[in-house]
RNA sequence: GCCUCUGUGGCGGAAUUGGUAGACGCGCUCGACUCAAAAUCGAGUUUCUUCGGAAGUGCCGGUUCGACUCCGGCCAGAGGCACCA
């Protein structure tokens, strides 16, 4: 018998034809239903999907087709963040063109999508590295550019001295470049920058209208923003200069006891000039790399310059040192050091033996307690001359309005957020649509020589980018003035790509960037889905893009995302081995682990089992879907990324859950089996509870599936299951039955597409089960009307007792003294106190 | 180092948000069916126990009639830290 078994490997695809055929996920914008976008973060076209991927998709994938049922027309659309560095890492590696290479990749990729049936509407598809898309970026930067949003100025990146090329991040591993080995080096470059600082403030406020934004992604935000109060002023120098410096901690001036400028402060550049040691000292500060993960777990190193600075209150002379730890880019580029009140300071001023002086205790009398460590606790100044004995909070104000009247200082709000550099020194990118002209200084490209494309006849041979020493593409006229020009070589960052994607999916014109009609119908997008890797930078970045185009007039909304859920990685150990200090990766599906240790399979020699961290190409320790879809189908690799743990929350991979959801596919399908229209009750009393647990899991699963607590969900349909297995044939277990198709349709389609047709009703009503309405329920057959309450003695469990719903406490109250068990335990002696709560226990307390 | 999370049986996790800890699933054990296996079905499964109970939600302390839940302090792991995406 074919229907005894469930058959993926037929159904999957033949239910994927007929959505496909039906254009059943076609988004209509001119459709009259309320519309809902729902979208997940696209992926960058790596080579092959990941198991991140596919639990991101599949829990969208549940809300959009959940969403249709509601009656609602869903845009669910995918594409492709094509550009980036792997693709130019393949190029080196293999030879291969990073334009044949990523779109090759998509293919890939789409296929493996495909077959996991989710709910696209592919007519929208496209990849940043279209011409057609990244045109209008280029015209959205121009756009931004004469709004006065995008500014050329210095800033640091990781060289790598012998390949002669910037280094990401990532590249510089143990502050080497991780091809050449060579000690990176710090060194400055014209770039292009966004001014996301001027939308600081908004982009602050704007976290607070965010209702459906979890909490932490806000609180991460906002300290990234970073706003803070504080005090600029400016130390007279022994040299008859002045340094202005900026301190969020004004209160405790009076324990300042050093001040130290970043090695490229200009204070620093000038002392180098005149001190050869100096000049060695910013050199070693060069090294490294630019992390600020780095700078601040490196050793605190400075170098005094021998000029004294006069403090503004003491007139006492404070050294003042060059220190690798002050950020050029933050406040002033020069901080008063306060060892005993900061930790940086602290251990920079035990190791160069100047004093810590304690200014805030937590009373006065604890003026004299000695410092081991920074105290950066709340209290009263001590130690401080005219602050002694005020809190911290009313002597920064006291300092301020002392430093305003005198005239040396003012009070200041200073962010941590820093505008946005996007120039890349790569090939795989955006052209940045500007000219270079030595007559004419930087001119923008005009908008009708767009898109600037990038050419095709690369080579990867040498490091270093490609654009750059290519023979003729720079090589252009000035629109200014006619005369020969270079374009600008610099590519764009692909957070550009992604900040704006998400408009280009309601509509797709060839003249225009996006189209404001379409735009205004779909946006903003209804729920947002995607890694938690990205709560600060891509959201903040598409947070300001969208504002920046708010602010030029091609929009009318600020936020593109009203709703945000960021799911948990999927997690799975490493395996590597380092020979020659490098470190070569190993994918979990060539290594055995059935023994002790991990072993290669190849070679049968051990590999090193490294932490649980988030699945990622550079690591390898990502699962292909595509064996688990061949063994168990598109429904139970779904159904398995949805059950047990909750979305939110990291999901170590193990393939030990995925035959059970395989076996549950089919236990399901023997149930839908025995759907019967014509059944008859034969138990009333047992009807009804069935019946009443039917609705009272569409009520959940629904709620659930809003919330997007999909573990939830999944046990109540196994719940369901069960109780509908059990149950003998009658009305109500094929109402439960039939109930039970449509809430796991979305989330596993195919099954219930088969299962759909197998009991008649696509014949019936005449349509795909992806295109049924959710189950009503009705809400009188929510309440229970018994409950079974908790009787206890002094907070312990003793006993429980079934009683009607509403008892009222009197009643409860004696039935709990009453209980045999609690009669035991009291012995006679009458309780202290009796609490009762309704429905719930009744707690005897002696 | 800084910011943000997370921590509950052998494993993934649930707990109506301060009210019966371990729902549901995986795994395992035993049983049924079978010549046998697979599949399926049934029972059991936190630990200890003198079988009365006792302990138990990373650790230490606190608030409360009652704490996985709230507060204080630690420990461990993860994510992010501006050129990975």
């Amino acid at each position: 018998m074919t229907d005894t078994r469930f058959d993926p490997s037929q159904a999957d695809a033949r239910w994927q034809r007929a959505w496909e055929e039906a254009g059943t996920f076609h988004a209509d914008s001119n459709s009259p239903r309320p519309k809902s976008y729902v979208l997940e973060m696209f992926p960058y076209p790596s080579g092959r999907i990941h198991m991140g991927h596919v639990r991101n998709y599949t829990m969208g994938d549940v809300l959009a087709r959940y969403k249709k049922m509601r009656g609602y027309e869903v845009l669910h659309p995918m594409g492709w963040d094509a550009f980036g560095m792997p693709a130019e890492n393949a190029a080196m590696e293999k030879g291969v063109h990073p334009g044949g290479w990523t779109r090759e990749n998509i293919a890939n990729m789409k296929a493996q999508l495909k077959r996991i049936g989710f709910a696209l509407d592919w007519s929208r598809e496209f990849a940043t590295c279209d011409p057609e898309y990244y045109g209008h970026e280029q015209a959205l930067f121009l756009d931004l550019y004469e709004a006065g949003l995008v500014y050329r100025k210095e800033s640091t990146v990781n060289w790598d001295p012998v390949d002669m090329t910037v280094l990401a991040n990532e590249q510089v591993i143990d502050g080497k470049g991780w091809r050449s080995g060579a000690e990176v080096e710090k060194r400055k470059l014209s770039q292009w920058f966004l001014k996301i600082t001027d939308f600081a403030e908004d982009l602050l406020d704007g976290l607070g209208a965010l209702e459906n934004w979890p909490d932490k992604v806000k609180l991460m935000q906002e300290n990234w923003i970073g706003k803070s109060s504080g005090l600029e002023f400016s130390f007279e120098l022994s040299n008859g200069e002045s340094l202005p410096v900026y301190s969020t901690r004004p209160d405790t001036i009076f324990g300042a006891s050093f001040v130290a400028v970043a090695a490229d402060h200009p204070l620093a550049q000038s002392a180098a000039m005149n001190n050869c040691d100096a000049a060695k000292f910013i050199e070693q500060c060069k090294r490294g790399g630019t992390t600020a993960a780095e700078l601040e777990t490196a050793e605190k190193l400075g170098f005094d310059t021998g000029i004294g600075a006069k403090h503004p209150f003491t007139g006492k002379h404070l050294p003042v040192f060059i220190a690798n730890f002050v950020l050029m880019d933050y406040g002033t580029g020069a901080v008063m050091g306060v060892p005993g009140h900061d930790q940086r300071d602290f251990e920079f001023a035990t190791k160069y033996g100047l004093p810590i002086v304690r200014v805030i205790a937590a009373s006065p009398e604890a003026a004299g307690e000695p410092l081991s460590e920074a105290d950066t606790g709340d209290g009263v100044c001590v130690n401080s001359g005219f602050l002694d004995g005020m809190s911290v909070e009313a002597a920064k104000a006291a300092v301020n309005a002392r430093a305003e009247s005198e005239g040396w200082g003012r009070g200041t709000t200073v962010w941590r957020l820093r505008d946005w550099g996007v120039s890349r020194q790569r090939y795989w990118g955006t052209p940045i649509p500007f000219i270079h002209c030595d007559g004419c200084g930087v001119v923008p490209a005009p908008k009708d020589s767009l898109p600037i494309t990038l050419p095709d006849d690369v080579d990867f041979k040498t490091p270093g980018n490609p654009l750059l020493r290519h023979p003729t593409w720079k090589h252009t006229t000035c629109p200014k003035c006619g005369g020969a020009a270079e374009r600008e070589t610099d590519t764009l960052d692909t957070f550009v790509d992604s900040s704006w994607y998400f408009l280009r999916f309601a509509s797709q014109p060839a003249d225009k960037p996006f189209d404001r009609e379409e735009v205004a119908k779909w946006l903003p997008v209804e729920q947002y889905i995607g890694g938690i890797e990205h709560a600060i930078l891509h959201l903040l970045y598409a947070r300001f893009w969208t504002r920046a185009l708010q602010h030029i007039g091609q929009l009318d909304f600020a936020e593109p995302f009203g709703s945000l859920f960021t799911q948990g990685m999927v997690t799975h150990e490493t395996y590597s081995r380092r020979t020659d200090g490098r470190t070569t990766y190993f994918l979990p599906a060539e290594v055995d682990r059935s023994g002790n240790g991990a072993v290669l399979r190849d070679d049968g020699q051990p590999v090193e089992i490294g932490r649980v961290i988030k699945m990622s190409k550079s690591k390898k320790n990502t699962v292909d879907p595509d064996n688990i879809i061949d063994t168990y189908g598109a429904d139970a690799a779904r159904w398995f990324m949805l059950s047990d743990s909750p979305p939110e929350r990291d999901l170590p991979w193990s393939e030990a859950g995925i035959e059970g959801c395989g076996r549950f596919v089919q236990r399901l399908w023997r149930l839908f089996g025995q759907y019967d229209p014509a059944a008859q009750s034969e138990d009333a009393q047992y009807d009804k509870a069935l019946s009443r647990k039917l609705h009272q899991t569409i009520a959940a699963v629904a709620e659930d599936v809003e919330a997007l607590n999909f573990n939830k969900a999944v046990a109540r349909i196994y719940e369901l299951t069960t109780a509908a297995e059990k149950a003998q044939p009658s009305a109500a277990r094929s109402e439960a039955i039939a109930g039970l198709m449509l809430l796991s349709s979305p989330m596993m389609p195919h099954l219930a597409e088969e299962a759909w047709e197998r009991a008649g009703f696509a014949k019936n009503s005449g349509g795909l089960i992806a295109e049924a309405n959710w189950p009503e329920y009705d809400p009188a057959l929510l309440v229970e009307d018994e409950v079974t309450i908790a009787v206890q003695v002094n907070g312990k469990l003793r006993d429980t007792e079934v009683v009607a719903k509403g008892t009222d406490r009197a009643e409860l109250e004696a039935i709990a003294v009453a209980n045999t068990k609690v009669q035991a335990i009291l012995s006679g002696a009458s309780p202290k106190k009796i609490i009762v709560v309704p429905d719930r226990l009744v707690n005897i307390v002696t």
